[in-house]
DNA sequence: GCAACGACCGTAAACGTTTACGGAAACTAT
DNA sequence: ATAGTTTCCGTAAACGTTTACGGTCGTTGC
């Protein structure tokens, strides 16, 4: 099945009602639109996505940007793939499709974002791994593209964006901690630029601070948000001659490295060192368990796909959800902590 | 910048002539393309997709279709994210794009591709999570779209595909377990009706076999390739009187929960019980450290790429790959057997 | 019996590109 | 100077849709 015209000449109708009947326009005798979709599902009939979307000026996708490479941003295993399955099942709710537009780790993410919105590849855009300061905010706010993005960034054009609570993590982290008679606390700063690291470390600062508690310099340790990442943090707090009595962390992928670096130095996490971080699938699984945060990131997909669409025209006037939302998490206690 | 319009009247030469400068065709004077190019960087024109992509009758986009979901086919997001980042190094050669066609867990997989080749949204796609039978080799065949299969399956168009050598797997570590005086050997079949699992297990058996070993029956562990899957296999094998001395499995992600379940049950892996496995950024930091296969994923993901072209006429002169590969792996020996 | 109306459908324009074609200069060879 | 050739560029058709517009026919109301 070639295309609309072919639909049309098998079934003697013009093109025009063809694509009125598929489309549920009112202009059509249900009798006609019945003949109409039968045969479309049995010659397998689907409009082309480029006519379509050139004609209509949308394309009906929503894209979710992120970037490729075996060092993804600090969120492992099966995060993202929950994610979209929550977005999934908003979207379909208005036959808007999800793809993933994947940039390079050889590409710079501002200049892929530019070429594929000016391609017009997508309606809306989903944005995550936001940075301290982030171009692409200015840069889909001058194309008037909607988009939400996952985590907040100075950079502000009054978009959406839904963001993990990494402040209430650091204040339930660091008074626990506190409260368990610590005062010698690490924590771990994700490399790059990602602004969870920002707001992480500082609130933790400020919460110390507040006790009276300083937070000293070189115990707060830069790592890749990797499982390497934790392992090296790991080698440098052995190597200390004296080292934190209990660590914070916010990228759940730091967690194995960090046990097995620590292990090897002959220092058991949970008993000389106390270590507060993030659930995952895998973290559960962990020996000694971890004590951390969680969250649904099915409901997060859902919360994300629902704010993305009250900022779309077309689809606005179906949602009325908070503009922008902390995301809270909730602590699991385990052994580690 | 709306569309080519705009640009050619700013320069004030035909759209034709600017269509011909930015595409790179013969017929144009060096000095007006000069002009052309530094007018659509500066405007930041970039081709509308739809209308390129209707005329040319091509996209230039390669789908990567996968499953989201809490439970993805016993990879991580790590392994996915490396191999696109190989693929594009390929296709960014070509300025081919990668997207990720993200398929709910709510949908059928089949029905899913369907409707997105039939929108004509790809030019070529790569497929994973081979399914025994699968029927969407067939409709691409169909529609001759040109695709490539990371995973064999019994349903066969001719199609290239790449999978990884578990049948080598199967061989070494079943020889290292028999060599090293196991004769009661199990092994783990990823759960649904992935190929892999097929070919893992068979191979094993035949192996056994060849050594007067039998495989038997319940030492065949059927668990869901996450991490619960592998808590679950471990609890099943903690709680039979006799259990087996070595365990093999080909799915990273089970093994944490593995390792977590037999040390709850007081089974010491790597000295109550062997275990082979498949590596991952994850499994180098468990301990004991996992025996494993491990395998570049970023040459993978080039192999794919350079497979794919050549399965595609317009690029195949450039390309002329082995049509299949059996890919194979490394045996990394670590504590755990 | 006539006007008015509604239900349904066909026609054609438009979306933004690419490209085959032809034509106007400028140049080369005779 | 003329014919032939090359270089460059403009014109317009085509890709597959959607949709505004108008037209035909049958029905209704008087």
């Amino acid at each position: 099945m070639k295309g609309i015209r072919q639909l049309a000449d098998h079934l003697d109708i013009s093109i025009g009602t063809v694509s009125r009947a598929l489309n549920g326009k009112a202009d059509v005798n249900p009798q006609t639109r019945q003949r109409v979709l039968e045969a479309a599902e049995k010659l397998g009939y689907v409009a082309n996505q480029s006519g379509r979307s050139l004609r209509k000026g949308s394309t009906g996708v929503i894209g979710f940007m992120m970037q490729t490479g075996p060092e993804i941003t600090g969120q492992g295993d099966t995060f993202f793939m929950s994610v979209f399955d929550g977005v999934q099942t908003v979207l379909a709710r208005h036959s808007l499709d999800l793809v993933a537009l994947l940039c390079s780790s050889s590409e710079d993410p501002d200049a892929y974002l530019q070429r594929t919105v000016a391609r017009g590849f997508a309606d809306a855009i989903i944005l995550s791994a936001t940075r301290r300061n982030d171009a692409r905010f200015e840069l889909l706010d001058r194309h008037k593209i909607p988009f939400i993005s996952l985590g907040r960034s100075l950079t502000d054009v009054g978009q959406p964006w839904i963001d993990l609570d990494f402040e209430g993590m650091a204040d339930a982290a660091m008074e626990r901690l506190v409260r368990a008679g610590h005062r010698e606390i690490g924590v771990i700063w994700p490399d790059g630029d990602l602004n969870l690291g920002y707001l992480f470390v500082e609130r933790c600062r400020s919460v110390l601070d507040a006790h009276g508690i300083l937070l000293r310099e070189e115990n707060i340790f830069r790592a890749k948000p990797s499982e390497a990442g934790g392992y090296a943090v790991a080698k440098e707090i052995a190597a200390r001659p004296t080292r934190p009595s209990a660590i914070a962390l916010v990228n759940e992928t730091l967690v194995t490295g960090l046990y097995k670096g620590l292990e090897e130095a002959g220092i058991r996490p949970g008993k000389d060192i106390v270590i507060v971080g993030r659930h995952s699938p895998h973290t559960q699984f962990l020996s000694p368990t971890l004590t951390g945060f969680s969250l649904s990131l099915h409901d997060l997909g859902i919360a994300l796909a629902e704010s993305l669409l009250s900022a779309m025209p077309s689809y606005s006037h179906a949602y009325h959800t908070a503009h922008r939302t902390v995301w809270p998490m909730d602590l699991v206690e385990g052994e580690s902590g």
